[in-house]
DNA sequence: GCCATTACGTCACGGCATGCCGTCTGACGG
DNA sequence: CCGTCAGACGGCATGCCGTGACGTAATGGC
């Protein structure tokens, strides 16, 4: 039972999420419980050993209710997935519109996976168990791409507002898709290690030159 | 995963292909059989609505043999989306080791993709009619995604033998995925429109101009 | 407190995907 | 030319996947 705890606070902007509901912190909480129980059976037995009515038993809930929450066994550690993605790219969107790009995402990533919030380790820890299990299983890595493809898509208004106009749309989308695959091989060749989450080897770091390598400085010379 | 068949040919150098027999020049055209009526009733019906009996019906073989060649329904389509990558890589690989890399990828993709061959106009116009229908079938999506990502996979010898050693493995790992993403927002982008296979507007321009934005002119400046 | 809404469970069912076995055909050495 | 054998294919059976339909209980607005 997580205890979120966001507030209604009478002063709040237009976009700001309206007060989330019982009913909608249940229904999240029981997402999570699914996508836990399906995470950990996936890293011990593997995905195809695992059946969903194990995964729906073990989060305590009922096969169909599985089945209203994701459209497959595998999707199930979607969610646990993006979390990180998700952080970043709310991290990016702070930044101010027209500031130059390189440095934003950099500094973006760096905030994302550089934390020492020991949740974010959790979840760093529990992404790298799945990326091994995705290995060998076709299943498992086809989440993986499409909850990569999300985030790039979801990217793609963070950079056009970045960018403010001074790149066209191909562009835009050129751009948040190299970003996307620079974080996403700075994971997987980060799963490949036993490198921990901090170092010079760490996902913080390995992004960051990523993002350097494919993007150059971006300072913003247009 | 067919047992090759490599015949001993007393003067043969590597990496010639072994003669194919009668069986696996059988196999490979059941393959596409399958494929193409796969992509047929995809294309028309959607893939929700097309059976894996259907299309074997079609395709003239039994259910069971169906499952010999793939793994599911969707992954029927998978060499009709592989044959574009596979010639551009194979342009690519002819290119003399350290030759410079953005020519070098540039002139494949012209190549592959501006022929007059009406073979290739054919599996181009198909590749389109695929992408149009993954727009609103995530289990096809899913399949895009995989090709693209072996593409990604198998482009990263061909670069890094181009690079020759001037590049170290992760910025060979990053160019090539950069390059399959170029390649790929490139085709996604003219599946959206009625653009003709040739002109300002053809897949080869796009992919061209992707290639250019992403990787700069490349003309090796290390 | 009363009712519309909605999250959840139970049942049933068609399609998906694979293991097993029998048949037949093409490959290859004699 | 022929016998042997690998393997390509079809048919059958089966377990799991994923969804529609319907009933129940809890929730939130009036």
């Amino acid at each position: 039972m997580p205890s979120d705890g966001r507030r209604p606070y009478a002063s709040r902007v237009s976009t700001e999420p309206p007060p989330p509901t019982l009913t909608e912190r249940r229904k999240a909480a029981t997402q999570l419980d699914i996508a836990h129980a399906a995470a950990e059976l996936f890293a011990t037995r593997g995905p195809e050993a695992t059946t969903a009515e194990e995964i729906a038993r073990r989060a305590g809930v009922a096969l169909r209710t599985f089945y209203r929450y994701f459209r497959s066994k595998q999707d199930a550690v979607g969610p646990l997935l993006t979390v990180g993605a998700d952080r970043w790219r709310a991290l990016l969107a702070e930044a101010p519109p027209g500031s130059p790009l390189g440095p934003a995402l950099r500094g973006a990533v760096e905030q994302a996976l550089a934390t020492p919030d020991p949740q974010a380790v959790e979840a760093l820890l529990r992404t790298r168990g799945l990326l091994r299990a995705a290995a060998d299983d076709p299943a498992l890595r086809a989440v993986w791409y499409r909850v990569n493809q999300e985030s790039e898509e979801l990217l793609i208004p963070v950079i056009a507002r970045l960018a403010d106009g001074r790149r066209d749309p191909l562009e835009v989308r050129l751009v948040a898709a190299a970003a996307t695959d620079a974080i996403r091989i700075a994971l997987e060749t980060w799963s490949g290690t036993e490198a921990a989450t901090e170092g010079p080897d760490s996902p913080a770091d390995l992004a960051v030159r990523c993002l350097r390598s494919l993007l150059g400085p971006g300072d913003d010379t247009p």
